[in-house]
RNA sequence: GGGAGCUUAGCUCAGCUGGUUCAGAGCACCUGCCUUACAAGCAGGGGGUCACUGGUUCGAACCCAGUAGCUCCCA
């Protein structure tokens, strides 16, 4: 059979992930072995993959696929959350394009349209996932807006309202004027702008005096009721009592005082917007001056503007400059940058609103659950990196209220009923809140409540993840949440770790009385080679799908987990997936070499010497790469355990032990040699195979004749106990000399070496002289010492090489002198220490052995050196 | 403005309880090779005042203080 040279991987990979997905190879269903739980944090249902999700499933699934090997009952929940504001700003774009506006139709019918969206497009994303190789148990797929996990979030509100955590209340919110919805304050970004400060004039009335008041938002002046400025201030004491008059509107307010105005900045007058900052909406009900909502929430100006009407904000902004510049109430602009929130979601440049939201009281939730922040910090639940604990720790001790409602439709309405005068019920359904209503206020008159007409934040869903996922509130003892509850991993964005971590934290100790899970593992952020932030609108995000296409999956998978330390960024390049495709194609040639060779009974002695001696070396060295690996992954350091087995497959694996297992040209091997190789060879593979799932799966697939038996369903490598390692590393190095000094020196690999080493013990070159004959080029070793050729030292043992037909210029003497220069340095080193009193007094015993040993060595070596200089 | 973290080779990063198995890895780079598994390869090689300045110590990349620069979080 002739095998291709170069690895292509399509094909293969979509042959196995079906193959895997009929064999139901990663369904879970509760047993009797221990359970390894993760839950995918649900990617947003209108997205594509990205570069983020492929760097965070992978990680999952390497964790997943190496749980599963490890014999554990290995469950990956998959899902997507229901994300109302993008999901509802795409309904609303596809509606537009059929020319209908959201306005003109029901919620019902939006919500139709709404489902009918969801269901053509909200599966592509986890399609996706497939494509890199996801073992997800796909039976298992959730969906925040599914019925029993909205239901879930329904009773949740219900339940921390009816105990008090849930309140509603009037507040300062971050409006988005886009999406039409208020938004958290995790999901305002704020980012530095060039601004313009306007310096406006309020007169006093009949009068030439003004108070020259500083702003970057003129266009909220027409929501002034006041001014004020610090009662300290000795420039406007003398307004003490007087009232000024707002420009344009004409509106005569009153001049305030209070501590709050910094004197320093602007002209150390503030004017108060009640209705449009949160601050002067502090002011305000401090010092009892009205408000007054100038803005729509389309963020236009509002009937009770008076002025610009049905405009912009940033169109008034503009307009009312030139207004004010020409009534002579502008004295000047000055350019500034400042810092303005922006929608995470929309965009839009957030405008603080009043308005009446629901909330949950944090500091009574944190009292109630002391574990949310000590679970953490006594890494009760570890975090990966263990730093990211500062951060919680001061979000979580700072931490305010948590806005849940929206203006939107997409979500589960909010389960509260208004009568005419605003009295509030919470229950679940109409007739529940109105037996309760009628009870509560005692009125049986009432017949009709009206439902409140937000919905609940996403989020709001999405910290009920890793219960609901289990229909743990529907069903609280079912058998699926006594199993895999409380899950093992979580694997997440730093940038999550308030809207999502802390809050699947806060309702597992609320709703289960245990965390949710027991490890964090904070993935970087993707970014491309000069630290920017992949993002569609910089453009410089690579599409992941034609990627995985042309370099493979598993290619895709490695440039990503070699350079991705827990918590560190990933700077992005393809030349790793390159990387990772090279790697591919060094282990598919690999595969090629071994299943070329033909086979022999006949034991040779070249069998019988590098079947053992080889052998024994690759066992060694894959007895230590096992155990580091693993202590790498007890770490989660992934990267770190992934460059472990790289480094294992080409340098031991191919560089080394298949050279020394290759027969002579044209010659077979022996069948228990080749035994031997495939053995090594499919262990190899199953180590690999978390990281490289489909490449792992064909050539183990392949080395075992085709059984089909499943490399995900095999078991971990485990350390061979009775292999001991035998002294080789001299004949390594001898060979590494011999070829050095081959090409120091500008001779052909192809002219053959005689070697001489001068050595106490020939025993371990000897065992390895076809080795050393082989892989350097060596005609004959003897072990006699000789004064001809290159000089060059194996540790203690000197070794003088001859290269046939290869005339010797000089003497090669500096390489020599150089080594005795450093040793001698080295020596003094020692010997410091050695004759330093306190050293002596202070130093372990065992630490000065070592150091005593370490004089004798250098001292011989050095004396070698020197006979061999002359 | 408040808090946290980072600074080690050209790049991305390891470096545990201080002690020449500690100054490392991968990539990139340079040299020589189309050696019959692999040029997506093979064999070699050169790169670092461990940000800076002090201190503690017999001994500091590692501990302490200060300085500079960068990043993130919160306001």
């Amino acid at each position: 059979m002739e095998i291709s040279s170069k690895y292509s991987p399509k094909d293969i990979e979509t042959k196995w992930y079906k193959e895997w997905l009929d064999n139901k190879l990663f369904r879970s269903i509760p047993d009797h072995r221990e359970p390894y739980t993760i839950v995918i944090p649900p990617p947003n249902v209108t997205g594509v993959l990205h570069m983020g999700h492929m760097l965070n499933n992978t990680i999952q699934d390497v964790l997943v696929r190496r749980a599963r090997m490890l014999g554990k009952n290995a469950c990956w929940v998959p899902g997507t959350d229901h994300a109302s504001i993008a999901t509802e700003a795409k309904v609303v774009a596809m509606l537009k394009e059929k020319g209908i506006e959201k306005k003109s139709i029901s919620r019902d019918e939006f919500l139709g349209y709404a489902w009918e969206w969801k269901e053509k497009y909200g599966g592509i994303i986890l399609e996706q996932l497939k494509k890199l190789g996801c073992s997800c148990d796909w039976d298992r797929t959730r969906f925040t807006m599914e019925p029993s996990l909205s239901e879930a979030v329904i009773d949740v509100f219900i339940d921390l309202h009816s105990k008090g955590l849930i309140y509603r209340g009037s507040r300062m919110v971050n409006w988005d004027p886009a999406g039409k919805t208020a938004l958290s304050d995790e999901e305002v970004i704020y980012k530095e702008v060039d601004s313009k400060l306007y310096y406006i004039k309020y007169f006093v009335p009949d009068s030439d005096e003004y108070i020259m008041v500083a702003t970057t938002r003129p266009e909220t002046l027409l929501g002034d009721t006041a001014v004020c400025a610090n009662p300290n201030d000795e420039r406007y004491k003398k307004f003490i009592g007087k009232t000024v008059i707002v420009p344009i509107v004409n509106r005569e307010v009153p001049v305030i005082f209070d501590e709050y105005v910094d004197a320093e900045f602007g002209t150390g007058v503030l004017k108060i917007t009640p209705a449009h900052d949160i601050n002067d909406y502090n002011l305000g009900i401090k010092h009892n001056v009205p408000s007054i909502d100038c803005f729509n929430d389309d963020g236009t100006m509002s009937e009770a503007a008076g002025f610009y009407i049905g405009m912009d904000r940033f169109a008034v902004r503009k307009q009312i400059a030139k207004d004010l510049a020409e009534s002579g109430h502008l004295e000047k602009e000055e350019a500034i940058k400042n810092k303005v929130g922006y929608s995470e979601r929309t965009d839009a440049v957030i405008e603080p609103r009043i308005s009446k939201q629901w909330f949950v009281d944090m500091k009574k939730y944190m009292a109630r659950n002391p574990e949310v922040l000590d679970s953490v910090m006594n890494d009760e639940i570890q975090f990966y990196p263990s730093k990211l604990k500062n951060t919680y720790n001061h979000w979580i001790t700072n931490i305010k209220d948590w806005c849940i409602s929206r203006q939107l439709w997409w979500g589960q309405r909010i389960p509260a009923w208004y009568d005419e005068q605003g009295n509030t019920v919470v229950a679940k359904t109409h007739e529940e809140a109105l037996e309760l209503y009628q009870k509560q206020f005692n009125n049986s008159a009432v017949k009709q409540l009206n439902q409140d007409e937000d919905v609940l934040d996403t989020w709001f869903s999405s910290w009920l993840w890793p219960i609901s996922v289990f229909d743990g509130f529907k069903d609280p003892d079912n058998a699926d949440i006594n199993y895999y509850y409380p899950t093992n991993d979580l694997v997440t964005a730093p940038e999550i770790m308030f809207f999502w971590v802390a809050r699947m934290i806060m309702s597992g100790y609320e709703y289960k009385g245990q965390k949710p899970f027991s490890n964090v593992y904070y993935t970087g952020i993707v970014r491309d080679k000069l630290r920017r932030k992949m993002s569609k609108s910089l453009g410089n995000s690579p599409d992941p799908l034609p990627m995985m296409d042309e370099y493979g999956a598993d290619a895709v998978r490695m440039g990503m987990m070699l350079c991705s330390p827990a918590g560190n960024d990933i700077l992005f390049d393809i030349s790793q997936v390159e990387q990772g495709r090279n790697f591919s194609n060094k282990i598919w040639n690999a595969y090629r070499l071994v299943m070329g060779w033909e086979t022999t009974q006949t034991a040779t002695e070249y069998y019988s010497i590098y079947g053992f001696v080889a052998q024994n070396w690759m066992e060694t060295k894959l007895n230590k790469a096992i155990i580091e690996v693993n202590e790498h992954f007890d770490k989660f350091r992934l990267s770190d355990a992934l460059m472990v087995i790289y480094k294992l497959i080409w340098d031991d694996f191919c560089s080394w032990y298949l050279e020394m297992m290759k027969p002579p040209y044209g010659d077979p091997i022996h069948d228990k040699a080749l035994v031997q190789v495939k053995s090594v060879f499919e262990r190899l593979m199953r180590l690999l195979h978390p990281f490289m799932p489909f490449i792992s799966e064909e050539i183990r697939d392949g080395l075992l004749g085709n059984i089909h038996s499943y490399i995900n369903k095999s078991k971990w490598p485990e350390c061979i106990p009775d292999i001991k390692p035998v002294f080789y590393e001299n004949s390594f190095e001898l060979i590494t000399l011999i070829r050095n000094k081959r090409n120091e020196n500008g001779i052909s690999p192809k002219t053959p070496a005689i070697v001489s080493v001068s050595t106490d013990d020939t025993s371990g070159y000897k065992s390895l002289y076809d080795v050393i004959r082989k892989l350097a080029n060596v005609e004959v070793i003897d072990f006699i010492k000789s004064s001809k050729g290159l000089k060059g030292m194996v540790n203690k043992d000197e070794v003088s090489i001859e290269y046939i037909g290869w005339e010797m210029k000089q003497a090669d003497s500096s390489e020599l002198q150089k080594e005795i220069d450093y040793l001698t340095g080295f020596l003094k080193s020692i010997e410091a220490k050695l004759t330093n009193e306190k050293f002596m007094a202070n130093a372990k015993p065992d630490l000065i052995d070592k150091e005593r040993q370490k004089k004798a060595d250098a001292e011989s070596k050095i004396e070698t050196l020197r006979q061999q200089l002359g």
